[in-house]
Parts: structure tokens; sequence; C-alpha cells
RNA sequence: GCCCUCAUCGUCUAGUGGUCUAGGACAUCAGCCUUUCAAGCUGGAGAUCAGGGGUUCGAAUCCCCUUGGGGGCACCA
């Protein structure tokens, strides 16, 4: 794992609003991914939900990588994860704590469990076990271990593991606050191994000594670690330490109601991102996920904060839908505060080699556009005509309206642009209604034409509104060259 | 196979025994508006509340079974 991440991303903390004294039962939640990949769209609610839940109730959300598999694991991912939580507003209180920086403290956690008696060394082969458990599959039973090594008092060894001395009858009985009282048969776990032969801790056992040791008081995480909650639950028991509260949300399901994966298209959050959303968008779309107030669909994040309740969060998987996350993004696009919006654009025209140094321009374009958009991307399409004058004209649409026909028409509008008074929007189209009278045309005959004139197409923001965004100088200089270009067809 | 879990319009959901001939949102359809495209506005269609049994004067709401979906069953997390 590389320092510079680890040190640069400590440094950002949530900042506490007062110096309020807490007591100690302060609620405190924690996001553990284990950077292999990308931040997936159901982490990131998982994420979302601990944070809330955390802001909500006025405790505290702690961040924690889950690096032990050293193959898996990358400090790309770490980055990119961190990047994605932060871009989404999800900071942090304590951490980023990472597993493989705490190795002393799971070695201490087990020695101690071997000790008191609670686990034992146990020296099958990962072959044998493998074989045990697909013959286990084959004959219909439950894969489980066989307790080879249970009784064997054996000692550390080379490739030795360490298993957890599971009680054997009995039930554990999750609380769950989501899905209420949830009981297991003790006999249906097994004796899971908590270090690896290679001296790491293994998952279950990290978790449970990782959150005793950060004081979780509630363990918010998807419900596909439901069945591992009576393993750790008994692991809290044999650390003597005390049991938090669990909380299950339902998975995010594909359209084909199957797990989410990239086969049902984007899932990280940086693709969504990349594709032009915003992040308060798909912030509001994920809550929205398995969770509701009423008939509510737009929250701002204060309101959430508010309002954010285990208690609303639904029992049943959700299935992902782009198409409303994409109306969520046309309405926050709609309603962003202006100038954040204009610096959010920036980095996609400047991604296109566009000069977004005129802020004022940036802004008018941003203005004429932001009504008529869903994403940022299709917004620097729409847009990217606004930048170069020399503008490539879509071949139907010059067919169809760049004619001699319509010279007439430009050439009246290029002539009067530079006399009229009142350059605004009612002014052009005063000035545009009267002149398509004047030559008994209707509107249309003459818009669209000075529309392809202008923007190199038939569809685009108003073009009262592109005349004033591009300016008197610049609509002249296009219209001048659609004449010409008619007129080098027409030779 | 075993264990756990879920089940209201295509999708996200409201609904916690009577106010439900089930509400909202996305998507969809039609109309209006209109200088293009969107947006907006108006209206429509769309769920016998998975199916079957109970409990109750009364059930989408409580119980049971069936079916279907999801998850788990690693020296991955």
């Amino acid at each position: 794992m590389t320092k510079g991440w680890q040190e640069f991303y400590k440094g950002i903390h949530h900042k506490k609003e007062s110096g309020q004294q807490k007591m100690p039962e302060k609620i405190r939640t924690r996001f553990a991914p284990s950077p292999t990949g990308f931040l997936h769209i159901g982490g990131a609610r998982t994420a979302l939900f601990n944070w809330l839940y955390a802001r909500h109730n006025d405790g505290q959300f702690i961040l924690r990588i889950e690096d032990t598999d050293q193959v898996r694991s990358t400090a790309e991912s770490t980055g990119a994860i961190l990047n994605a939580l932060l871009w989404l507003g999800l900071n942090w209180d304590e951490g980023p704590f990472f597993q493989t920086e705490r190795g002393e403290i799971y070695r201490e956690a087990v020695e101690r469990f071997v000790d008191e008696g609670k686990a034992y060394y146990c020296i099958c082969t990962p072959e044998e076990l493998e074989e045990k458990r697909k013959r286990a599959l084959a004959e219909r039973r439950k894969p489980r271990y066989d307790g080879t090594c249970r009784e064997r008092d054996l000692a550390r060894t080379a490739g030795s593991a360490v298993r957890f001395r599971c009680p054997q009858a009995g039930i554990t009985i999750v609380n769950d606050l989501i899905r209420g009282p949830i009981s297991f048969n003790n006999e249906e776990l097994d004796d899971l191994v908590i270090e690896r032969c290679d001296g790491w801790p293994t998952y279950n056992f990290a978790v449970v000594v990782d959150d005793v040791q950060m004081d979780i008081t509630h363990v918010i995480r998807g419900d596909d670690h439901l069945s591992n909650t009576p393993r750790q639950i008994l692991l809290y028991e044999a650390m003597g330490a005390a049991v938090p509260q669990f909380a299950h949300v339902p998975m995010i399901l594909g359209a084909d109601k199957a797990r989410l994966s990239k086969r049902h298209g984007a899932t990280s959050v940086t693709a969504y991102r990349e594709m032009g959303y915003l992040p308060e968008a798909l912030v509001n779309y994920l809550v929205r996920l398995g969770w509701s107030h009423g008939d509510q669909e737009i929250f701002s994040k204060e309101e959430l904060i508010h309002l954010f309740t285990l208690e609303a969060v639904g029992k049943s998987a959700a299935v992902f839908n782009p198409e409303k996350l994409l109306w969520l993004n046309q309405r926050y696009i709609k309603t962003y505060p202006e100038e954040r919006l204009v610096d959010t654009m920036k980095p996609f025209w400047e991604m296109r080699g566009l000069d977004t140094s005129d802020r004022e321009f940036t802004g008018k374009i941003v203005a004429d556009l932001r009504g008529r958009v869903k994403t940022l991307t299709e917004m620097a399409d729409a847009g990217e005509f606004y930048f170069n004058d020399a503008i490539v004209y879509d071949s139907d649409a010059a067919e169809k309206f760049l004619k001699p026909e319509f010279t007439g028409h430009l050439r009246a509008v290029m002539e009067k642009v530079p006399l009229l008074q009142d350059y605004t929007k009612n002014g052009i189209e005063g000035f545009l209604r009267e002149l398509a009278e004047e030559r008994g045309v209707k509107l249309k005959s003459i818009a669209q034409p000075l529309r392809v004139a202008l923007t190199g197409k038939t569809v685009s923001p108003g073009i009262d509104e592109v005349m004033i965004t591009l300016g008197k100088e610049r609509v002249v200089k296009r219209l001048k060259r659609a004449l010409e270009h008619i007129e080098s067809q027409n030779l």
C-alpha cells in the first residue's frame, strides 16, 4: 500500500460543528470496503446509509480499508474508492485505517484465543479441504469443516492456520434493525479459519476485532453479509465484547433481477462521474433505493441527514433503474447553483480541447443548455459549437437548410444584426418575427437556416439565446461563412 | 443440496386491520405550448397488493403453506 495515499486522505475529516461533549454511547458507523476494484454502486449506497445514520445521530463515520487479501488489493483501488467517496460528499471522521497496518493487533487477538482454548491450530491443506467440500456438495450436505484438527491440540507450524472453536449446539440470534430477529442454528456453523497460513487474519475475524477496537456501535452493510453475522456474533462473545447493532440493507439488482454487475452496464461511481452525473443526483437516486420518506422524491443532503432513519429502510432488493437516475440528474442540472455548474462543466470541455478561459462566455453557454440536457457530457457535446466559429455542418442539416433559397433570409439577418438596438431575447425574437413577416415567410423558414448557420445542427438551444451568447460579431462571422458555404456548394 | 431472507403498477416506492373502487415518482401513450430539441402543463393506460389456506365483523396490512427471486455455505471480502 502506498504511503502517500494514506497520508493524503487521513487529513480529510468531517469538521465538527461545535465542541459539544459526547457521551460514550455516541453512535459510530463505518464503511469498510476492500480495495479490489472501484467503488461499486452498491458499496456507495452502503457508505451513504452509514454516513447518513452517523450524521443524523450526530455520531461518527469511520473509514476502514480491508486490504488483507494481498493478492487482489491494490493502491489504485484504494485511491479510486476514496476519491469516489469524497466526490459523493461522504466525508469520514476517522481513518482511513488499513488492516495491513494492523497485523499486530490481529496476531495478538489470535494468540489470546489460542491461549484461552477458543481457537486451535489446523494443518489441513487447502486441497484436502476443497476435496471434502466438493464431496459434501455432491452428497447434498452443507459443506462445513469436519473438525479434523479440533481436538488434536497441535502447535503452530509452518503451514498451519488457526481455527475458531465454534459452539456446536444452541442458537444464535441476530437482532437486525431492518429485518428483526433472525435465528441461526449453531450446528450450521463450523470452525472457521481466523488466521490464514500466511499469518493474516481472515475477513470474519478482522472485522470483529476492528469493530470492537474502533467502538463501532452500528454495523450497516449489504445483506450478503447476513449469513456471516451469527459467526461474527459468536466471535464477539468469545472476546467478551459488546455486540453492535446490525442493519442489513437489501441488495441492488440489475434489470434481470440478478445481482448488479458489469454486464448490466456502468456500476462504478467513477463511471457515473465520467458520464456526466452530478454527485447530488447519484446520492439522491441511491438513497431512494431501499429508503423512502412518503411520496418525496427530491432530497437535499441536509434533508436526508434530518430525515434518515433505519426504520424507513425497506427489506426487499431493488432493481437499479438508470432511467430514473437520468431524470434526477436532469433535475439537478436544472437547479444546480450556476457558479458550481460552470465549474463542474469546465473539465468536460477542456477534455475536448476547448478553451474555457472566458468564464462569462461559458456561463452563458451553461445557462443556454442546462434546461435541455440530462448529463454533463451531453451538455459538453451540445455546447461544443459555441467555441469555434469554423463549425462543422451536420450533413443532413446543411443539405436541408444551407440552400440558395435561404440565402436572402440569412443575408438579411447578417446585415441587420449589427444594427440591432435591442439585442435581447425579446428584441431578437421581435426582430426575427418582423423579418419573417416582411419577407412573407413563416418564422420557421428563417430560424432553421439560421440555426444551422450558427450551430451546424438543426437542434440547439433557442436561436435567440444562441445569438446572445455568441454575440453579434460571432453571429455575423458565422453567417458570412454559411453564405460562402452555400455559394461553394452551388457553383 | 442445506441455511437465511424477500414478495404492492415494467421499475423505485407509499401503505403498518376499516379513510384503498391501492397513492406518488421514473418510463410509456395522447393533447397543449412551440423558432429546432428539450423542458413545462394537462390527461390516459398500467397492480384482482405472487398463489392458496386460515385469524377477524373486516386484511395489501396478522399466521401457515406453496411458488418465485435474492444471499450465503472459502486459509475472498
